[in-house]
Parts: structure tokens; C-alpha cells; sequence
DNA sequence: GTGAAAGCGCTAACAC
DNA sequence: GTGTTAGCGCTTTCAC
């Protein structure tokens, strides 16, 4: 491994530096770290890999060699033989903070072994198929995605090429693993919590997911996050005898949740709480429904995910916690495992607990028992 | 470009699916394309690569073959002749929701080009260089690389490997370009309304970062944004005979800094209002505001880069815009400028307005003038 | 323990 | 217009 902080000229001691088209310096190659301390590019290769038959001496003449040059191996060109050290995670959006969580996790704990990583964001919904593949054309030795929309028949076939590891389906295949919540009852809890406050009007803020994943929209296998979640809230609903209500935002954004909310607020009579499909959405129901003056005894809103900012006292957003940062650790520790060997496929579901905040109370018109309007941090 | 949505077994015509050591199934190979389509393998490559000298007739039965085989070119391969089509982008922190408009912005623009991205997150802010490194030993075509904690000198070498461009650095190197925000005079606008508000008590949060960097901290050469805005906060504070506090926070994220605020409220007189070196350390600044159970009126807080939950009417910062997406564009259209040549440094400025929201307002001791609460959206 | 030789899959000259 | 050839920098047998 290379020590010296600055990248070096790259010039070789007997030579004149290679240099590419634009003038571009390029760095020394393996050849010439073999020239310098007088050895083989096998021998050069040996010791960068830490590989088994290299003498003490020899070990620490090319050592000196690759500190001298600077040399770095080229990453292209080990991949093509062996691997590339690199794993790739993927998500659906940059900037989602759930997202962000389990991505933070995945490269701590990647921190501690020999890969890096590279996060490919998918720059269009619809194309959850075409930055995986990406990432496989890239020669990754892995792949962690989140909640990627394609097919499991797809993944299957990818899960062929590559390790594979799913963060947030409940598939259950035999050539991937999963990684999910409990989506079932962390829906529970908030259906429960929000009819113990006196709810009865309730509403589920969910993405029009036909218009969000447009032409190449995958079938609903009712087995994501988001239909599960749904379902749950149909189901008490009409255990319930209630009248569903479905929110639907256009989009995964904040705002784009917050526009859905604001009409319904401002068309008739409005629901008195809101389920929302995750936690961007909740922040922005939350948005839409401080814009029209009103607070959580005029619309509760609760979410899913408990990202960071429900907690900020200002926010203060009742959410399901389902452990992403669990999640995104436990998705690379199970890559890693595959990369070892494993075949035999893993389901793991994390389990959720809610945490009650001040963003969900009683319906300002029913006599119901008052939360502790505590804030768990 | 293979069209096909779903990775096919690479089992090529004429023979036995290729495998890898995991019994791995590899992909087709351009060897393959060339076999099937009855053509060389150059004939492919310029077919793949859109270059001169195909006759429409060898270009389609040529494509047949790609969609047949399901032929994906492998990056590796072609990064190690010609360029890997992809670009890196360091951010210091996944999770900073200014730099994930940044990376949102930079993933947008280019979605319209043929040019992938990888994200690579740095994993310890002491390690700048490394994140740096590793991006230009995976032969990524070109780098934009926001804020990161390494000397000029070092950044000028990196350049003569591969194009760069930095965001958040002030620097003038004539080997890569910058694009920044005016930390200057953004940084008066919030003291010059502060003061107006009526605030005496000025403190400014900050990271403390030569704790944070550990021992390979860079010497500040004073360019760099945060060292602006704490100059301006100082000459500010000097200018009006007004004695400095500056709280230093450990770290950049928002319970870093929502710890240090605590620590300030609960020991005795505190500030009336805080100015943060940026809108995460701000918004933690919130929070210990709030939780201390107090408001605005009893210390307000002014952030800077004016990320999206500054708007939200529960949180309603007032903070400093300094065009973070535009920003990331414009960083992403140099470096392509760049890569197609351009060899003249460039440094872009963006301008900055004030955010004025609830989150500023005059002591509860002054008579000021009070401001509009208005909210910009 | 060490080195020579054979590729990995692709592109870029240059022949034809 | 099309095919042939020579590598890019690395790893990996397999002799020595």
C-alpha cells in the first residue's frame, strides 16, 4: 500500500514520465515499480496483494520501489483479472434521508475491511434496472441496492453475475439476500396509536406509483414496503368500518408530498390524521399542513422510517423506527458473506418499534387520552 | 447500447456459457458479438462507440447480435484503453443535505450526457486524499470533489492526472477549477441583519476543526469558506467593539453542534443569537434551543447554504443561498469542458442572498424593528 | 522463493 | 468500409 500523502510525478527512474493524450501524466505502472526495485511485475503483484511466497528482503525492496514511484494500482486493470475491490451501493434517491442512513452504515462499516464504495443513484425511477446494471458493468464485486424497482426475475438473473444483496424487499429468492422491516406491524402500531388518539378519519399519503414509475411500471408484487404498509391501513380501516382514504403525491419528495396534502386541506373537509408512506412524505404533509395554519390536533400526521430530523423538536414527527442504520450494517455484512462463499439465500427482517411524538394527538374535537407529549432523545 | 431490460445468460452461440470461479456466469464479450454477427471485433467496438466508418448494414446486423447476447461492454476493459465513461464525485459527508443537492444536481445534468457517476463518500474527513485517490485509481474520467480537507499543492498534482474541478474552494490553481459560493459577503448579510434585529450577543458556531481533522489537519490558508465566514464574523464583531464567542462544535453533523448550543444555554448568560458556519450545524443549533424551551426571541439562529428543510414553516431558518444546485451544475459543465479539453483555469463565484425566515428575530429585550415573518415559499 | 508467459476485454492504429 | 495487430496494467498458472 502507498503511504506517501501526494500523488507523485509518476516518473519512472530510468525514464522519461508516461504521459497520455491531453499531456495527462500518468502514474508508474507495476512494470516499472518491478524495474525499480530490480524484481518481476509477479513479484510487485505478490506483495500488493499480500499474497503467500514473498522473502522478507524482497518484501521490503519493493516496498521502497512503490513508495519511491508513488505507484497505485490501477483498478481497471485488476478487475479484469481479479476483482476490484469495490462494492457498489445503490439508491433510489440521493438526498432521502433514510436513504442516507442506510449508505452511511454500509460504508462504516466497509471502513474496516479492504473494499470501497461507490454509490450510484438511480437519476430516473424507471430505470432501476439500467444503474444496476451499471453497477455490474462496472466489475463490482458486489452489489447492496435499496428498494430498487425491478422485477425479481430480473434480480434473480442479475443475482447470477454478481452478489446481491436487497435492502427494503421482502422477496424471498434463492440467490439473493434480503434485508427488510417489519413492515406488517411497525403499519399496525401506527393504525392502533392513531385510533387510540380518537382518529377515525384517517388518511394514507402514499406516491402514485404508476405515475412515479411511469411506462415500465413493475407490477405490484404486494410484497414492498409500501404496499404492505398500505394494505395494513386498508385492512384496520375496514375492520374498523372505515372509509379509506388515499393520498396520493406524485412523487418521493418532500414536496411533492407537501403539494398533494395542501389541496386535500384545502378542498372540503380534510382527514384528521395522516399515515404517510415514509418519513420525506410525512415532512412534507407536516409542511403542507403548518402552511395552512393548522397543527397536530387539526391533522396528526405520522411516518415511517425515523430518520433523523423526526426527532428536532420542531418537527417532532411520530415515526416508525425500523433500525436503518441496523439495516444498511446487516446488508453489507451479508454481502461480504456472499462474496466469501455463502450461497444459501438469508432473509432478514428488522424489527420496528413506533416512536410517539408530538406531530400525532387527539383529534382537536374528541375527548381522547393525551399522549406524554415526550420526546424520546 | 444493449436494449434489452433483463441481463440475459451470456451463453454465447456457438459454446458453453462462460464461468466464473464461484461458478459465476460471466457475460458475453465483444469476441462473442463479433462471432455472431459474423464481423470483427473492431467492427463492434465501432459500433458500440458510435465511431466513423460503419455501413448501415454491419452496424445492424451488429446490433442484432448486441440485443441477442445480451452484450454489455465491460468499463474495466475499455477504461484501461480509453475512457470508463464515468465521473467521480467526492462529497465529505453523505447525509449533509447540501451537498446531497449538490450530488442531485450534478446526477442531473449528467443524465442528458453518456457519462455515468459514482459518489464515493469520504469515510474520515482526515482522509481526503484517500477518497481522492482511490476515485482516480478507478479511472474515472474526471472528478468534482466538493470541499475537501487537502493542501492546493496536493489537488494541483491530482490535476495533472485527471481533470478536476472543486466545489467550495476558493482556491486559484491554475491546473483545476473552482466554483463557490461569495462567503464573503453571504456572511455579511447575516451579520449586518442580525445586528439590525438588535443582537449584541453574536456567537458563531462552528466545527472545531483541528479536532476534527485529527492530526493531518490543513493549515487554514484562509480560503476556504468556513474560514471566510469567520473572519467576516470576527471583523464584524471588531468593527462594532463587540466581543467574539465563537462555540466550536466536534463534529459536522447536527448533534455535534446541537450538543455544543447546550452546553452554552445551560452555563450561565448566553448569546441572543447564533450565526452557524452552515445550515446542518443551524438547524442542531435549533434543537438545543428548542429543547432548552426556548425561542427566537431568546437566541436566534442564521444558517448558511439554505438547504430545503431551512424552508419548512416548522423549522423556518434564516439562512444564507448560495444556489447549492446551480452550483453542482455548474461544477458538472466545467468538468465536461474540461474533459472535451479546455485547459485555461476557471473560478466561478456564485452570489448569495438572504433568507430571511422566523428563525431571526430582534431580542425579546430590544425595541427593534420587527421583520416580516414572511416565509419565501 | 522467484520469474516468464499467457491472457482478461477492449480500443486505436493501420493495413487491406 | 472492414479486418488485423498490438497493446492497456494487472493477475495467475507453472516452470525454474
Amino acid at each position: 500500500m502507498a503511504t506517501s500523502p501526494v500523488p507523485d510525478t509518476g516518473r519512472s527512474s530510468d525514464g522519461e514520465p508516461a504521459r497520455h493524450a491531453a499531456g495527462r501524466r500518468r502514474g508508474a505502472t507495476i512494470q516499472d515499480v518491478a524495474r525499480e526495485a530490480g524484481v518481476s511485475r509477479a513479484a510487485v503483484s505478490k506483495v500488493i496483494r499480500n499474497a503467500y511466497g514473498v522473502s522478507d528482503q524482497m518484501r521490503a525492496r519493493v516496498e521502497a520501489a512503490i513508495a519511491t514511484l508513488d505507484y497505485r494500482p490501477r483498478v481497471a486493470a485488476r478487475a479484469m483479472r481479479g476483482a476490484s475491490f469495490t462494492l457498489g451501493l445503490e439508491i433510489p434517491q440521493i438526498g432521502n434521508d433514510f436513504h442516507s442512513v442506510i449508505a452511511s452504515a454500509a460504508t462504516e462499516v466497509l471502513a474496516e475491511t479492504s473494499y470501497q464504495v461507490v454509490i450510484a443513484p438511480i437519476r430516473d425511477p424507471q430505470q432501476g434496472d439500467k444503474a444496476l446494471q451499471s453497477l455490474a458493468d462496472r466489475q463490482v464485486d458486489g452489489i447492496v441496492a435499496v428498494a430498487p424497482l425491478v422485477s425479481t426475475d430480473w434480480l434473480d438473473t442479475l443475482a447470477e453475475r454478481v452478489p446481491l444483496v436487497m435492502v427494503g424487499r421482502h422477496d424471498v429468492s434463492t440467490r439473493y439476500d434480503t434485508v427488510a422491516g417489519d413492515d406488517e406491524s411497525g403499519a399496525e402500531q401506527v393504525m392502533e396509536h392513531l385510533v387510540e388518539l380518537g382518529h377515525r378519519r384517517i388518511a394514507f399519503l402514499d406516491v402514485d406509483r404508476r405515475r412515479a414509475a411511469g411506462k415500465s411500471y413493475i407490477s405490484p408484487t404486494g410484497r414492498d414496503p409500501h404496499s404492505i404498509r398500505r394494505r395494513v391501513y386498508h385492512e384496520h380501516m375496514g375492520a374498523l368500518g372505515l372509509a379509506p382514504l388515499v393520498v396520493e403525491s406524485l412523487g418521493h419528495m418532500e414536496e411533492d408530498a407537501a403539494a398533494a396534502v395542501s389541496e386535500i386541506l384545502t378542498s372540503g373537509p380534510h382527514p384528521t390524521a395522516i399515515f404517510a408512506g415514509h418519513d420525506t412524505l410525512a415532512v412534507g404533509a407536516l409542511r403542507a399542513v403548518a402552511a395552512a395554519g393548522l397543527d397536530a390536533e387539526d391533522v396528526s400526521v405520522a411516518g415511517f422510517d425515523d430518520i433523523p430530523i423526526a426527532s428536532h423538536p420542531l418537527i417532532s414527527l411520530t415515526s416508525v423506527d425500523q433500525q436503518g442504520y441496523a439495516m444498511g450494517a446487516e446488508a453489507v455484512r451479508l454481502l461480504l458473506e456472499r462474496i466469501d462463499g455463502r450461497t444459501e439465500a438469508v432473509q432478514v427482517q428488522m424489527p420496528t418499534s413506533l416512536r410517539v411524538r408530538a406531530s400525532t394527538r387527539p383529534p382537536r374535537s374528541v375527548e381522547g387520552v393525551r399522549p406524554e407529549p415526550g420526546d424520546d432523545r
